[in-house]
DNA sequence: GCCCACCCGTAC
DNA sequence: GACGTACGGGTGGGCC
């Protein structure tokens, strides 16, 4: 019996592929430049991979109709006589063709004298009495009648595939009959006639009634009517029709179905070929063209037996690839379901331990075998290597287990490579750089409403997830690995190691560490937003004279603009009049009812997003909230976090400080908070080399204030606070790229006099001035910018024609370095101070990291040392030519540790 | 009911 | 069009 989850062989018509490739439109025009065409040789191609990726079979032939007579001319002289001949566009195309298919160390098969199609029937048969399963892949009906339990039509074009009942739903007749439906219809483009009148529907109708074609015939005289006249005027040319219709399935081949596994790519050849032909795109897949033909063993762990071996090659193996399944998302809540590993590519297991479900095998106890895991997979000889490893590290610490003998997180290695990357996740990664698509999550647990836990999952269904996803992490690993070990990758490299992998581990103990908050007091100020909230409704629909959702712009719109008449300032970039904040502060100071708006966005904000979601945040388990930080989102190497955003908690208005008041620490403990004092200008002083700005930090100044002064011409003393604040302005918009227009709006002033205020900072501190442009060039000339830390940002829009993208990307050249280098410092803080706080597990944890800020819980008596330890370990961080200033304070709750 | 784009606002 | 990096809530439209 041919094994379900064994390779197939996939047997492919080339002829079918060849002319529905020359007639696809968009490819008719290919050609090299010489004049050869190629759109043919590009679409059968194209799909030939697109098969081998889909069905991954071990043995395949491509076969095509040769030239010559066959059995069916013998036959019946007009057999195929109203085909044209081959066009000369696509005969031009043969010779390159089967080169490429050879080339791929695929069988090809062209008997002069056979048809393709009795070909691939005797092979078909001879495989299944081999033990094969077998797909053909055709485009062609009248194979149908070679479909049995171990033999499936495909078709590559329109995604389907046929097994006997989708024949019979399709045909309406069962594969075995196909030959007498064939018969009775006729094939025009074969030459055959059919019985006239009589289509899809009659012949499967009659083939229902009489089940075959002998016994039709027998009763040709029962069938009514008109299409019964013409079958039995038709009747003496049906047993000819059935003949030439039947495949044969016993010609005389010089290939067995052995013969057909598929064989070494030849790397070379195909360049020569693909480079002759000028298919320039194909080039750079050549590596996964010529990989070793690809083996896929992936097995279930179901007996102490399968274990101990497993176990043994686990031992063995120099890397373990390693994937859990589990329950949950939730990090803290998530059981392990089962655990995946593959040691080779191609070699994986699935060991499941809590598939529940009718008919489900007994399973492996998990917490004796994950006991015995754990010398492995906390060896300080690490050798897991994993996908976001961050999260399977906590999974197994909610049973005790330590993952702590992590050797590469793929996740990570793909983000030091390209942050710039849209996402990081293992599917999207496949797609990408090993050219294939995985089964997905949804594709066995569903998705929605529908969605199953996993350990509702069929056990065959989860083996093949599993072991693919440790499967492909292994692979991925190896070209990220070959990758980062270039000449051109030491930075990047070094950075993986020293600082993004150790990361790991801290941000996992941050995590799961948590915070915690006071619900009581958060549902307090709920209670005060609600009623606030209540007020500014009832006045602001006195205002409008009619009742609206204040929460909703469209409706805020019409009310303001269409009906009171207020002047639009600003338009949205859908070209809605804008109701942003600052467009309604600008009419506040005309008209009363912007200024309730503004004040309810301000609370019902504070209430949806904090006051409201944080307590509904809280584990029940460990009474505290656990975000969860994302170490491969943003672009410059900056954290992120969500569930919940810890990184946006209000600090700005007293109200919003009122939410970090609910940020406490547990009794005999206090907050801590530690930040880095203007960091990113200090980054700026530093890798400009500004001798000014590094002055006026050397020396320990107000470094807006500072500005202030230069760019006024005024004594440092003498500043204001207005001009104070539009020096800040110029100096954050400097970090961001801003432009004097930007800086116009920031002030409300105008163009002009924002122009001249960047212009005389400029002169100041031409430095800086050289710096932006320095940073600019490079970024066009290299197509990437770079942190202190060699942590580098891609730039694909540099040099786009369209100067909106174009500007867009020089904006980002000049912030990334900044933001990234601040990045990179906090994050060599944070391991340092990670590793220290372990060995005085009694003083306190690290509980969150907010850009330049770190807070922790800290033992009361322990503060003053762990105050100046966090200090100056951060100060340590980095080396830079100015100051780096760290502000630190202590405070029940962490608006207090301001 | 689910998904997504849009607008808006919070942080650094 | 015009200031970088994030996350997320509410609305409202489309879709099933």
């Amino acid at each position: 019996m041919p094994e379900k989850n064994t390779p197939p062989m996939v047997l492919v018509d080339g002829s079918s592929y060849l002319y529905r490739a020359y007639h696809v439109p968009a490819l008719q025009n290919l050609s090299t430049a010489a004049g050869q065409p190629t759109g043919a040789i590009y679409g059968v191609i194209n799909m030939l991979k697109k098969l081998l990726n889909d069905e991954r079979p071990s043995h395949v032939a491509v076969i095509f109709d040769a030239k010559g007579e066959t059995f069916r001319h013998r036959l019946y002289k007009p057999y195929k006589a109203n085909r044209p001949p081959m066009p000369e566009a696509l005969q031009a195309q043969l010779e390159p063709l089967y080169n490429i298919i050879r080339a791929l160390g695929l069988m090809l098969i062209s008997a002069p004298g056979v048809e393709a199609d009795d070909v691939i029937g005797t092979l078909a048969t001879q495989a299944v009495g081999a033990g094969y399963r077998v797909l053909v892949s055709t485009g062609d009906k009248d194979m149908a009648q070679l479909v049995n339990s171990h033999v499936r039509l495909v078709n590559t074009m329109t995604n389907t595939s046929l097994d006997v009942a989708a024949v019979i739903k399709k045909f309406g007749v069962r594969p075995a009959q196909i030959v007498d439906y064939l018969a009775l219809m006729g094939d025009h483009s074969d030459n055959i006639p059919g019985i006239p009148g009589v289509g899809p529907k009659t012949a499967a109708k009659w083939l229902h009634q009489y089940a075959s074609l002998d016994r039709l015939i027998k009763n040709a005289n029962l069938i009514k009517g008109k299409v019964g006249e013409s079958l039995r005027q038709h009747l003496e040319q049906l047993p000819l029709a059935r003949k030439l219709a039947t495949i044969q399935c016993d010609v005389e081949l010089s290939q067995t179905p052995d013969d057909l596994k598929i064989q070494a790519a030849d790397g070379p050849q195909l360049k020569r070929l693909y480079s002759g032909l000028e298919l320039t795109s194909w080039l750079p897949t050549l590596a996964v063209d010529t990989a070793a033909p690809e083996r896929r063993h992936y097995e279930v762990i179901l007996t102490h037996r399968d274990f101990r071996r497993w176990l043994a090659r686990l031992r063995q193996a120099e890397l373990v690839a390693f994937d859990t399944e589990t329950d949950s998302l939730d990090y803290m809540r998530a059981n392990v379901v089962g655990l995946a590993f593959a040691v080779a590519p191609g070699e994986a297991a699935y060991l499941p331990f809590t598939h529940h479900y009718a008919g489900a095998p007994e399973q492996l106890n998990r917490e004796q075998i994950l006991a015995e895991l754990e010398p492995i997979i906390n060896a300080s000889r690490a050798k897991i290597v994993g996908h976001n490893l961050k999260y399977d590290r906590s999974v197994l610490l909610n049973h005790g287990v330590r993952l702590d003998g992590i050797r590469h997180d793929t996740m990570l290695q793909s983000y030091v490579c390209n942050s710039v990357a849209s996402r990081h996740d293992l599917d999207s990664l496949c797609e990408k750089h090993l050219d294939r698509v995985n089964i997905h999550f949804e594709d066995v647990a569903g998705k929605g409403s529908r969605q199953i836990p996993f350990d509702q999952v069929k056990l065959q269904q989860a083996v093949d997830y599993a072991a693919e996803d440790a499967d492909m992490t292994l692979r991925l690993h190896q070209i990220f690995w070959s990758e980062l070990q270039r000449q051109s990758g030491v930075r990047q490299k070094q950075l993986y190691q020293t600082i993004e992998l150790p990361m790991l581990k801290v941000l996992s103990n941050v995590e799961r560490h948590g915070v915690l908050v006071d619900a009581g007091q958060l549902a307090k100020q709920s209670q005060q937003l609600s009623e606030g909230i209540a007020g500014l409704e009832q006045r602001a629909f006195e205002l409008a004279g009619e009742q609206f959702n204040l929460g909703s712009p469209k409706q805020i719109r019409e009310i303001l603009f269409a009906r009171q008449n207020l002047p639009v300032t600003r338009k949205t970039p859908r070209g809605q009049p804008s109701t942003a904040e600052d467009v309604l502060q600008e009419l506040a100071a005309t008209y009363p009812l912007p200024r309730l708006l503004l004040e309810h966005r301000t609370l019902s904000k504070l209430k949806s997003t904090y006051t409201d979601k944080l307590p509904a945040l809280i584990n029940a388990t460990t009474g505290r909230i656990h975000t969860s930080y994302h170490q491969a989102v943003a672009s410059t190497g900056r954290l992120s976090c969500s569930d919940p955003n810890l990184q946006n908690i209000p600090i700005r208005t007293s109200a919003g400080r009122r939410i970090r008041q609910a940020f406490v620490a547990s009794a005999g403990y206090q907050i801590l908070a530690a930040d880095y004092s203007q960091i990113e200008l200090r980054i700026m002083a530093h890798l400009s080399q500004d001798q000014r700005l590094r002055a006026a930090f050397a020396q320990g100044e107000d470094v807006h204030r500072a500005t202030a002064a230069e760019i006024l011409g005024v004594a440092i003393d003498q500043v204001t606070s207005a001009q104070r604040r539009a020096a800040k302005a110029i100096n954050f918009g400097l970090i961001y790229g801003m432009s004097a227009f930007g800086l116009a709006r920031q002030l409300g002033i105008t163009r002009s006099a924002a122009q001249q205020y960047t212009d005389r900072y400029f002169q100041r501190y031409p430095g800086v001035k050289q710096y932006m442009d320095s940073t600019r060039e490079r970024a066009r000339a290299r197509g990437y910018v770079e942190t202190l830390f060699g942590r580098r940002l891609y730039l694909p829009d540099i040099n786009n024609n369209n100067a909106r993208q174009r500007q867009y990307a020089e904006r980002t050249a000049i912030n990334a370095p900044m933001q990234g280098t601040a990045a990179d410092i906090i994050k060599r803080a944070m391991i340092d101070i990670d590793d220290w706080l372990q060995q005085q597990p009694a003083a306190g944890k690290m509980i969150m990291q907010v850009h330049d800020e770190l807070v922790f819980e800290v033992r009361h008596h322990h503060i003053g040392r762990v105050q100046r330890e966090v200090v100056r370990r951060m100060m340590a961080a980095a080396e830079l030519s100015v100051p780096l200033v760290v502000d630190a304070k202590a405070g029940a709750n962490w608006d207090e540790a301001h």
